[in-house]
DNA sequence: TCCAATCTTGGAACGACGTTCCATCCATGT
DNA sequence: ACATGGATGGAACGTCGTTCCAAGATTGGA
């Protein structure tokens, strides 16, 4: 039942490992709708039957995908005082789903499972090093879990609108300007111009800095 | 141009909010999965052409569905204090999600259009009101927006793992299985147990409050 | 009143998708 | 040298969203 693998089977043999490379290689290139099964096997020059040999289905392909991220994202462990280190697991968090925008859509989707357990691991250590008390460590996890995956889900599908550098500001500007023309939303109209022109890794760590703040002053106010 | 609705066509006309109304159905019965044309044709006795003479794509559909929802959860001024106002806007959504979760995905697939600038609009007058300076109008509300969407987008999408009931109990347990035995996972193993018996709507408001406590602290310290 | 222009309808057909099936190939152990 | 069984890849299926078009219904003007 182990598996033996077979070696110069062919020029390079088939492999979930390859099969997952070349998934992530076709999700980075174009995005969730570029992992198909006929991309697939045109680059990895074989057929779908091949493929399902050593993948059950297309959404287990994904789910492993995504835990090769966030593992590459977490490895390393967290440095400093518990609010620096949350801020680092964050801020990795943001820049590995920034790399990989697809990553979000699955994570957000299934928090509980790929990637899930590790981000919990390594959020709810320094969870415990804040001295939050025990009965509140799932709950407190949680809700920075929920945020930093919220968020960075959000801006990946904002992100993806449009392909890199103009399309971004040519999708804020479209935004803006509906705002500025809802009757009866004077706030919408208000904050167009800071949407327009607001930095999404800035706010993202303005957000996780309030939630900080709110659990600091939640457990040793 | 305008829309001179004609009368006694059929038995019941075919429109656009017909079309819609049929299509929350199907959503609400059978998740995001049962929102098919067929299915669509079949509740309409009618053929995909007539539909799409009235919607342009299946995509709109899921927006206009997905603002009727919003439109219903929060046409009713927020009232009380701003925290209170704004735990009031929170779990208004919370539940319409809760009893339509695909408008989760959708919503936190594109939270500034569909029913984005009314929950926006709701949130930033609550911000604004509790003295928050102009400058960080944007920065808070969105922080705000991004964990109730993103926090209710990770609810709805674990709900939807099973039917009603037995289904979340099953699933709960399994997790928590998984937890306890990942090895070199002390932290989720330590709340596994916690997560199973945890309350998905006590959650979430902990959440709320403890962002309303970071702005709190941030903003009048 | 009738006709022509226009809007509306619904079925047929298309390409793309995920998945299943199966005949063939080939490395291995005897 | 041969049989075994895992690995392979092409063909085929059903479903999806979408497009196209011929027919029907409705309306305004002659």
């Amino acid at each position: 039942m182990v598996a033996v693998t077979s070696r110069t089977r062919r020029a390079e043999a088939l492999s979930r490992e390859r099969i997952v490379e070349a998934a992530v290689a076709l999700l980075d290139a174009d995005g969730e709708g570029g992992l198909t099964f006929k991309a697939l096997t045109e680059r990895l020059a074989t057929g779908p039957g091949a493929i399902y040999h050593h993948v059950a289905n297309k959404g287990e392909l994904l789910a492993v995908a995504t835990d090769g991220v966030v593992v590459a994202a977490l490895e390393a462990e967290a440095a400093g005082s518990p609010q620096d280190a949350l801020r680092g697991i964050a801020l990795r968090l943001f820049d590995a789903i920034d790399a990989h925008p697809w990553v979000a859509a699955q994570l957000s989707a299934s928090s509980w499972q790929a990637g899930g357990p590790l981000i919990l691991e390594r959020v709810g250590r320094q969870v415990q090093a804040l001295g939050v008390p025990e009965r509140d460590w799932f709950t407190v996890t949680t809700v920075l879990m929920q945020y930093v995956l919220g968020a960075a889900a959000q801006n990946a599908a904002n992100a993806r609108v449009a392909a890199p550098g103009v399309g971004r500001a040519e999708f804020l500007g479209e935004v803006a300007e509906t705002w500025k023309a809802l009757d009866g939303y004077p706030f919408a109209r208000a904050v167009a111009d800071q949407m327009r022109e607001h930095d999404d890794r800035a706010q993202f760590l303005a957000g996780i800095d309030l939630v900080l703040t709110g659990i600091v002053g939640r457990y040793t106010g």
